[in-house]
DNA sequence: GGCCGTATGTTGACGCTGTCAACATTAGCG
DNA sequence: CGCTAATGTTGACAGCGTCAACATACGGCC
């Protein structure tokens, strides 16, 4: 219980993560304080310092929280039995695109260049597992047939240059501009649609 | 001359825009800070209020700059008399990844949330401008026949997408993991032929 | 050529930040 | 029950952005 004389806040570890990347959804990475989060959680200045040696530590924590997320669900994916490998390369696009849109804060991490210049090798190596999973699936789709005559790079770089231009657009208020409001589900939808039905 | 026992630096608010544009090409917006800026100019810690009010003035400048070599850009091209709508449309995605290769701190001045928040009336409109003269090169091109069996706004959303993606995986160096190493130019002119070959 | 207003630069202060060290409290295990 | 480690607090420090008060020098005017 948390009512005997709440010295101890109980789970600070989580709540630090949960604030921050409410922060970070709201205003961007550059609106997390330390201090603003203890306060927030009634808890003294330096307390975060128990849980995180850094505020660097925890953008990194919340960081590969997003990266897990991201390869767990492409794993699932190319793990499918039903699914050619074509159609596991759009799940895998679809499932990048929609993780940016529901995870906007963790999204915005991977972007920052303060956050992964400290990125420890773990965090690097899932990233790198991420891309060769994707660049495999590209080969054995192009072996099926899909596409044959274009090169395994130019079609890699198109999805890449595509997942990540989509993944932009839902998550940063920037291109409301261009586009007159947040892009809708199935206008996102329609766009990768028509790319791998070629 | 500057001999005078130099109390005034002379073009101190050249200097800082350079400086700044330095500091963000190397290590991204959150290495910018004032103080650590006027100490490598050799000015007192408060001199740049002189020039810009705040620190998020400086940066909308530097943005604010950015945005008019690329407008300018986008509307030298669509002026020219020697090209297709298509062709304009083409020049206009090179343009666009052209110039965020070559001014990558604007680039992320451009992505950077804090920032464009406080972003001026003037600059909004002036990217919309950029906007409306690329749909409206759309809506041209599928008039001429490119394409339209397909949607304007589908199209938009495709070349926006590829731009923007395009545009950070030679600007941000996240990218340089899943490509192994920085996409070499003939690359990036390989996508965007391939997509306006289409 | 000298004078003066103003643009530019300096100094010192304020409250904010992240981080550390020293100390306080409590949880949980033997 | 008592001890140790985990967790939280307090106070300090330097760096930051910004402001106000003061200093200097540039450039136009007589």
């Amino acid at each position: 219980m948390t009512r005997s004389a709440d010295y101890h806040h109980g789970n600070l570890h989580q709540a630090l993560i949960a604030r921050a990347i409410e922060l970070i959804s709201e205003g961007g990475v550059e609106s997390v304080s330390l201090r603003s989060i203890a306060r927030d959680l009634g808890v003294s200045h330096a307390a975060p310092t128990r849980h995180f040696r850094s505020k660097g530590d925890l953008l990194l924590a919340i960081a590969a929280e997003g990266v897990d997320a991201l390869l767990q669900a492409a794993l699932s994916h190319a793990g499918s039995t039903e699914l050619s490998a074509l159609g596991k390369l759009k799940a895998l696009a679809q499932g990048y695109v929609g993780w940016a849109k529901a995870n906007p804060a963790h999204h915005l991490l991977l972007r920052n260049r303060d956050v992964m210049r400290h990125a420890n090798e773990q965090l690097k190596e899932k990233l790198k597992d991420y891309a060769q999973l994707q660049q495999a699936l590209v080969a054995k789709a192009r072996a099926e047939g899909w596409r044959s005559d274009t090169s395994e790079r130019l079609i890699l770089m198109q999805i890449i240059a595509m997942t990540a231009g989509l993944a932009f657009m839902v998550a940063d208020p920037l291109y409301e501009v261009p586009l007159g409001g947040k892009p809708e589900e199935d206008e996102i939808q329609e766009v990768i649609n028509d790319f791998f039905s070629k």
